[in-house]
DNA sequence: AGGCGGATTTAGAATGATTCTAATTCGTTA
DNA sequence: TAACGAATTAGAATCATTCTAAATCCGCCT
């Protein structure tokens, strides 16, 4: 684990303990592995790199652990409805994802990607326009990565 | 059904003429539907509607129609994990949605300040940065609407 | 150390949207 | 009218997620 991915886990463990929950060794392993990957796991996935130390780890716990982390704001959740959700726990503010089709990775669009003026507005000037009281924004781009346009060329 | 949605039952019939099936006539009230309503309805919505002149209308020639829509690109579908999809006919091309959290409501967000270029500009952009072949984007702000602040208050 | 009580965890059942399947019906053309 | 392929149906299957009830863990107090 990475000096970045240290923080994070400090991060979430701080947030976690805030809420009035203790960070169990199952939780601080669910933490490790959403900080420690780029790959956006799934539920899945994270369960079955924390049943590699606690074997007999549910995947309820995972969930449950996921749903603590959405309260104190520490995780994004990318939902899709054919698919498992997929977690982002390295960057919990909102920010957008570029997602491939065909292999389902997931990638977090560089900051510098973004474009200086901003492909999407600011939550708080759709919230002054709308009249929402907005909390978060989710912008994905779907398309085809360029290893599985590789693959198929 | 005022004339814009006639004009968009019109470009959608001609779309899945277009794609060599028959435009049945519960397609085509699932297609009138879909243009004739601003709330972004869900598969089990619009089954209701459609079974309001062909009650023995099954479910599963809802989302069959939906998914020729979907391939014939006249049909924005909005994942959700825990809760039922919503769908976009009106408006086939990506674009932000705002989604209130207590009462589901979805609405499109005016972008009049990204104009006429707005979205497939953008596609471009960020599929020139990022070397994904991009073929559509979500942009949704999560918050609570003023019907629903007003409620509360 | 022992025990209490609340929090955590577990295994499995329940849920619910979506997809699949096999059989039936519909529409068109000969 | 007969026949063929497309469309539709009812219900089963799938699968991620949530729920439930029982078991276990953990910190705290004595």
């Amino acid at each position: 684990m990475d000096k970045q991915a240290a923080r994070r886990v400090d991060e979430m463990r701080a947030a976690l303990s805030g809420l009035g929950v203790t960070v169990t060794r199952r939780r601080a392993k669910t933490l490790e592995a959403l900080a420690s990957t780029e790959r956006h796991p799934s539920a899945n996935e994270i369960h079955a790199e924390v049943r590699r130390w606690y074997p007999s780890t549910s995947l309820a716990t995972i969930y449950n652990t996921i749903e603590l982390l959405k309260e104190a704001g520490q995780i994004l959740e990318l939902e899709f409805s054919g698919a498992a959700n997929r977690y982002d726990g390295r960057r919990p503010r909102s920010h957008p994802h570029l997602i491939c089709l065909e292999c389902e990775a997931i990638e977090d669009m560089d900051d510098d990607r973004e474009g200086a003026d901003g492909d999407s507005l600011s939550l708080d000037r759709v919230s002054d326009a709308t009249g929402y009281k907005l909390v978060r924004q989710r912008t994905d781009y779907y398309g085809v990565c360029p290893s599985c346009q590789a693959a198929t060329a």
